[in-house]
DNA sequence: TTAATATATAACCTAATTGGTTATATTATA
DNA sequence: TATAATATAACCAATTAGGTTATATATTAA
C-alpha cells in the first residue's frame, strides 16, 4: 500500500508549488497549513531534500524553498522516493520469476494491473496539484 | 499490498480448475502440486468454502471439489474474499473525503489509478489461469 | 556574545499486519 | 475401531506503519 507518509510528502511539495516560485516557508507553517505532525514534515522534508527537490535555510527567517520545477515532479517518483519501490504484490519485488506454472502466469497480470495504476501516477505532477487546489478557492 | 494468502488462494483455485469438473483433491496435494504449506492450504479452503465456490467432503477418500464454474470467478474477487475490500491507499477506506484540499484532489487520483488496477484483475477469471496453465505444458 | 529560531539527523516506540504454526475437533471409510 | 481427511480456532514471531523524542547545528537579532 501507499503510506502516508508519502501522501504527505506529496501534500507538502504541493503545499511549496502552491506559492511563488523562490518562496521560502518553514516546515512549522507546512505542517499547520496542510494538519501534518510538524515532526514529520521535518522528517519527510529530509527525504525531499535528499532527491534535490528542495534545499533548506537555517536560523530566523530560514525554511525550505522548492528548487525544482514542479511541473517536472510526478506522483510516482515521490512515493518511490519515500516508500521505496512500488509492488502491489510480493512477487513483483523479485527480479527472477518463480518456477511454479500458476504463479509465473500470475506475474505478468500482476505486472500489467501495477503498471495500469502507474500510468495515473506518472501523468500528475506536482503542478497540476497545486493548481488543482487553487481552482478549488 | 496484495497478500500472499490471496495469491495462493488464486492458485487453490487455479489447481482445482485444471482437473475436470466434479474431481474431488485432497488439500495435502494441492500443497504438494504447488508448494504451499498445508496448513494454509487448508485455512485459506476455510475461505474459499465461506465463498461458496468450494465444498468438503471429509473421511478417507474425501477432499476438496470446485462448485462454481471458475470462468465465472475472477481474481478481483478471490483477493477481495481473503484480503477484504482493496485500497492502494489508507484514504479510499473511509468512506468520507476528509477537509484538506491537496488531500481531496488526491483522492480522486488515488481512485483512478486503483481502479485501473482493479479492472485488469476483473478481466481476468480462474479459468483463464487453469487454461494459461495448461499452455504451458 | 548570547538567546532565540529554524533546519538536520538519528534513534526510538507502539500497534497492526503478515505469513505462518499448533492444537483440537469432527466426519467418514475400511 | 483405527485411520484419513476436512473444519475451526487460537497462537506466534518478524516486519511495517505512523509517529515521537532527543540532540546537534546553523543563522539571525538583540
Amino acid at each position: 500500500m501507499i503510506t502516508k507518509k508519502a501522501e504527505y510528502a506529496i501534500i507538502i511539495l504541493t503545499e511549496l508549488a502552491s506559492h511563488p516560485p523562490g518562496t521560502i516557508i518553514t516546515s512549522k507553517r507546512i505542517a499547520e497549513q496542510r494538519s501534518i505532525p510538524v515532526n514529520l514534515v521535518v522528517q519527510l522534508l529530509a527525504v525531499i531534500k535528499e532527491a534535490g527537490w528542495t534545499s533548506g535555510t537555517r536560523g530566523p527567517a530560514g525554511g525550505i524553498r522548492l528548487n525544482k520545477d514542479p511541473s517536472q515532479i510526478n506522483m510516482r517518483q515521490v512515493i518511490e522516493k519515500v516508500d521505496g519501490p512500488i509492488g502491489i504484490t510480493r512477487c513483483l519485488f523479485s527480479k527472477v520469476p518463480c518456477q511454479d506454472k500458476t504463479r509465473c502466469s500470475l506475474r505478468g497480470i500482476w505486472a500489467k494491473a501495477q503498471q495500469n495504476m502507474l500510468s495515473v501516477l506518472e501523468e500528475v505532477s506536482i503542478k497540476d496539484l497545486a493548481e488543482a487546489v487553487k481552482t478549488d478557492y
